[in-house]
DNA sequence: CTTTTCCTTTGACTAAAGTCAAGGAACAGC
DNA sequence: GCTGTTCCTTGACTTTAGTCAAAGGAAAAG
């Protein structure tokens, strides 16, 4: 086999760079701040935004002070202001009666109601300025926009396989395939921490704003082979080309481990994993576990570590 | 001939509005949120914005309150600010004294530089989150989403010929075709502002955020008949439909005044608004004017009026 | 049952952003 | 040359946004 080259130098051109800064300025300028300006009313922005965060289903004080980095004691003000002009009622977590819930009143719930009426009546506007055929465009390019942009912001990163958020993630997988799969799923067949941990293997973790929303595990079968589980996106976060990236990342670390083999097998039920698999060069070979889960048994060979 | 049936209704979709709300959320939150705090290092905001608005070529307090939005107060001492910061000078404008023009000094024009290169590593760090093929693609909906929220900004309106806004965009074509044209061109055969009013013709300008960057005349030939001049579009706002728009428009004054027929010619260099008359339905006939710049003429018929 | 940590409130600030009105200099139209 | 208008500056405010530290009640950790 011929011995690849190096790997081609994948440099951002400044036409790119400039595409995505003219954009940026006439968005902002043109978009964001009609929407801020004439959502405002006669509110202040912070008020406005902290109405909108508490939203429909309400939130602690906590985790608004999270969300909108607000320093504790201007945030305390702010709701208080809210308080006492009927938008927002407050009360004490029944859990953790250190932490305030907020929640929207009637009148708050109308403001909401009302500013998003103005934002949709914004935005028709805007693209009332079009036709059918262009405004189809223009919404294509907007959502092929916001994918790439999000795709662009998620790291992936290995973690502690008993990591919190290597947990979160496995837990939410597994009730995701127990949901799936017809017979469900024993949580007990999910990996080990220590199987996925230093030279044995790896556990990846895609984080979106901090988030996790994907994960993925790479484990020692034998001297030269490793075997991939638990690649899991987030619901929210599918559709992005984020499996290829968790797997493109656990090929690596195979890599790393000097494994010139990975192998993995699916459920019948997921088609769409299968596509995947086969679309990144996987090909389907015999049974080569005895898990109870599994119809499909795909593997990859894998060139030398650099 | 049959008769044609209503123009189908053509409303905005929810879901357009939707997705255009969900990009402009996520853009504002997670891109212009980054740019402006960013960049705005230890400066505030204000004086930020103020500086790169002054920009290279400088500008006069007056622009500057305009195209900011600024009280009068607010901007003078802001610009006070930045002269006592060594960042900019002010000096008397040489027509009016009344007015003050505003530059960047050599630590003005570094700052700016220093401002442009965080926002440059700024868009590379976000652009290198994405393979070539990604990058290229993100790039490619950037622009189209611009050219078409730009489209859907551009208003086109009747005005009067003798205005000062079709003034300035006859003179704009008269020296865009004066270049183009291997003989130049002689302004005294533009339309007179009598040809294109009332009941005799009309004249379009379309406006960018109050710019004209475009413009087009009707004026009548015979009983039945008009004929389309001057069909222009600003430099800067090519390529993105809207010769088009002014061609529909006219064609609906020309309906409204009870033409069955608008024709037209066009110089022989100007290729593409040949391909842009054929595009449009217009079909190519034999010179029916003694235009000295023409070598082309086409006509349309027209649909009756509603 | 302490000690520590967490969550919120309150008081006391500051900086930025913006508004309003008075007034002076310069210009434009008559 | 007079009058009204435009452009800028200045003084005297207000609102918004935000910071910091002290303190108290509640939960978690030891």
């Amino acid at each position: 086999m011929k011995k690849m080259g190096p790997v081609p130098a994948d440099p951002v051109s400044t036409d790119q760079v400039t595409a995505l800064r003219r954009f940026n300025r006439y968005f902002t300028r043109r978009i964001g701040a009609l929407d801020d300006h004439y959502l405002g009313q006669d509110r202040p922005l912070g008020e406005a935004r902290l109405l909108f965060e508490i939203g429909g289903k309400g939130a602690s004080l906590r985790d608004l002070r999270a969300r909108l980095g607000l320093d504790a004691g201007y945030l305390s003000r702010m709701v208080r202001a809210l308080q006492t002009q009927g938008l927002v009622h407050v009360s004490v977590h029944p859990g953790d009666s250190r932490l305030r819930v907020a929640g929207l009143t009637a009148a708050g719930e109308a403001e909401i109601r009302e500013q998003n009426r103005l934002a949709d009546a914004l935005a028709e506007g805007l693209l009332g300025g079009l036709d059918a055929r262009r405004r189809a465009e223009l919404t294509t390019a907007l959502d092929t926009a916001h994918r790439l942009l999000r795709l662009a912001a998620i790291t992936v990163e290995t973690v502690d396989g008993a990591s919190p958020d290597a947990r979160a993630c496995l837990d939410a997988y597994a009730a995701d395939i127990d949901a799936r799969f017809p017979e469900g799923f024993d949580p007990a067949t999910l990996v080990r921490p220590e199987e996925v941990s230093g030279e044995a293997g790896a556990f990846l973790v895609a984080y979106e704003e901090g988030r996790p929303v994907g994960c993925g595990a790479l484990r020692r079968l034998g001297p030269r082979a490793g075997e991939i589980r638990h690649v899991w996106v987030d619901p929210g976060a599918r559709r992005l080309g984020l499996g290829r990236r968790l797997l493109d990342g656990l090929e690596q670390r195979a890599v790393e481990r000097r494994f010139t083999v990975v192998r993995l097998d699916t459920h019948a039920v997921l088609t769409e994993a299968q596509e995947m698999y086969r679309a990144c060069g996987y090909t389907e070979i015999p049974r080569y576990d005895d898990n109870v889960y599994a119809a499909h048994w795909f593997e990859k060979r894998l060139p030398a570590a650099r």
